[in-house]
DNA sequence: GCCGTTTTCGGCCCGACTGTTTTCAGTCG
């Protein structure tokens, strides 16, 4: 059977853990499985882990849940989850993603109105029926009403491209409009979550009504969810939902930590917390056998009065970080700051937006002491360049990169063909710096076809840099498959980097997979693939990725300087690919 | 169901907002 991705045996997971819930199973044991769901996530396939009888290793996950999770690798279901939907029909899981909706409610919809699905709830809504149901007042029905319209009308989880600048933009007004101090996007978008499920904003003020006023009169609102004292809610039209959090300025540092999350970070957290008789909110953090509060103007200050050494966004995600923080474990991850420059980006000679020049000036602008123009090869239909204009192009970019005072590589992203092979010969390869390969085309072929055709294009001595490696696409294709260790491994053997792609839409290598990729001593490289000049900003979501994957400085082949990597390069085709490998 | 620099048994995070309530349950993050 076709193999299951982690995000789709994370989803069965959570599909065990609400039933059990609505059978009336301990809080406790239904939220290990919502635990281990969160922790497959982030996790390398787990399919490899499965055969290698390592899935225990994983925070988490126990014996039971081990099993669980090796039966459905098996056989697409387990047998737990099939006796609990004898019970209750999994379209309840429906009923549970409507906003207002909750265990108690759906379980009073069911038990005393045989509602037991979205489509069940609208005819119920419809007819009148919950009129007069204990504790479901006018009001609640008509939140409820309001719910399912949104879970209709919802689109999926908004990709971070589209949340950070709508991020900025709130931010840029309430700073406008407002004495909000230390205003902050928090949550998934600080934690640099490929997609995100809403936008949360905190703040400082010594007037947070006023804040909280200008925020939910926003010309953007389409609704407000929910205005308290200290925090308010809209949604945008679309249904993407914005979170606000106004606290005084003291309290920034444990409003920040607590509204970064994420949620089984702080739990973890928390749980670290009790064990050293201390409590920890966005209040502040209280010593239970004094009662007196520490209270932290930055992150920094929550997590040394946690004992623990700071510990970057992105990495919280409560998959092992607060073990390795304990342990002194973390590595310094790289930062937006160590690039020195950047491997992929295209101009008007392919399917870029702006002219070589405008391309290379904007790369010089970043700063940047080198930068390739990888643009596609002519296999890519009309846009492609020939040789001739590969050779033709050449000729201009040392000249150009003078001019603004950048080292201008010369470079393609050439295709790679369906059996492995190269859209151009070794003959024009050999006459760029650097190489970046791609797969474009047939994505549909065998799991074992691919991953011969990338292993074969990390065996070409001229390649040196795999582009995009899995394909996928934050929204729409979870990316073609391959044996994912077999090509890490060909990476790290062959001296071929592989990409973390900074298209928002792309974002790829995926971070669990570049951890992994990691562990076999893979080298990275973090590019923009930038189709206009402004796209070039694209490179800090690929840090993000990066940063997620764990990974520090010396594992990213553009924080190195220029002769290291040309000698990164050159080493690949002295030993000849593949050829004179030990 | 998981897990252990107080435990292999007995613990397991914390608070804001809403609506239906007369002191709190439910929902959400």
């Amino acid at each position: 059977m076709k193999r299951l991705a982690n995000a789709e045996i994370a989803k069965i997971l959570t599909q065990i853990r609400t039933l059990m819930e609505f059978a009336g199973e301990p809080f406790f044991k239904f939220m290990a499985y919502e635990r281990a769901a969160e922790t497959l996530e982030n996790a390398p396939p787990v399919a490899e882990l499965v055969a290698a009888g390592r899935l225990q290793e994983l925070p988490g996950i126990g014996k039971t849940i081990a099993a669980r999770i090796s039966e459905i690798c098996a056989t697409g279901t387990c047998v737990y989850l099939d006796e609990l939907r004898a019970k209750y029909p999994l379209t309840l899981v429906e009923l549970l993603g409507v906003s207002g909706v909750g265990m108690k409610t759906a379980q009073q919809l069911f038990g005393l109105l045989g509602v037991a699905s979205l489509a069940d709830l609208e005819a119920a809504l419809a007819a009148g029926r919950l009129d007069g149901m204990p504790r479901l007042g006018a009001k609640t029905i008509e939140n409820i009403r309001r719910g399912v319209l949104a879970y209709k009308g919802r689109q999926r989880r908004t990709p971070l491209g589209q949340a950070l600048p709508i991020a900025r933009e709130i931010v840029a007004y309430l700073a406008e409009h407002t004495a909000a101090a230390d205003l902050t996007p928090a949550g998934s978008v600080r934690r640099q979550e490929p997609t995100v499920g809403d936008i949360d904003i905190l703040c400082t003020s010594t007037d947070a009504a006023a804040v909280i006023s200008a925020f939910t009169r926003w010309e953007r609102a389409e609704a407000v969810l929910a205005e308290g004292e200290t925090k308010a809610s809209i949604w945008l039209r679309g249904g993407l939902q914005i979170d606000l959090r106004v606290l005084p300025a003291h309290l920034y540092g444990n409003l920040l930590q607590h509204f970064t999350g994420s949620r089984e970070h702080n739990i973890q957290l928390r749980e670290l917390a009790v064990r050293k008789n201390l409590r920890v909110s966005e209040n502040g953090i209280v010593d239970l056998t004094d009662g007196t509060t520490t209270t932290c103007r930055t992150e920094e200050e929550v997590y040394a009065r946690l004992g623990l050494p700071y510990i970057a966004p992105e990495l919280r995600l409560g998959i092992g970080e607060i073990e390795a923080a304990r342990d002194g474990a973390l590595p310094a991850v790289v930062e937006l700051g160590d690039l020195r420059g950047d491997f992929h980006m295209h101009c008007t000679w392919s399917d870029g937006r702006n002219t070589l020049e405008t391309m290379i000036a904007a790369a010089a602008a970043r700063g940047y002491s080198y930068h390739s123009v990888s643009d596609h090869s002519w296999g890519r239909g009309g846009m492609g360049l020939t040789p001739d204009d590969l050779r033709a192009q050449r000729e201009r970019l040392r000249e150009i990169g003078d001019k603004y005072g950048v080292r201008s590589l010369r470079s393609s992203e050439v295709d790679i063909l369906p059996d492995g092979g190269l859209d151009f010969d070794d003959a024009i390869l050999a006459d760029l710096d650097i190489v970046v390969a791609s797969v474009h085309s047939a994505l549909n072929i065998s799991r074992d076809d691919m991953t011969r055709r990338l292993i074969r294009a990390c065996e070409n001595p001229y390649v040196n840099i795999i582009g995009h490696p899995t394909g996928r696409n934050v929204e729409t294709f979870p990316g073609y498959e391959f044996d994912y260790d077999a090509v890490f491994a060909a990476a790290a053997r062959t001296g071929t980097a592989l990409e973390i792609d900074g298209q928002p839409n792309r974002l790829d290598l995926p971070s669990p997979l570049a951890r992994r990729a990691r562990e076999f001593g893979v080298t990275f490289t973090c590019d923009s693939d930038a189709h206009g000049a402004d796209q070039l900003a694209n490179v800090a979501y690929a840090v993000g990725q990066a940063r997620r994957a764990w990974l520090a400085p010396d594992a990213i082949l553009n924080t190195r300087d220029l002769d290291d990597v040309l000698a990164f390069v050159e080493a690949k085709r002295v030993r000849g690919g593949a050829a004179k490998v030990i």
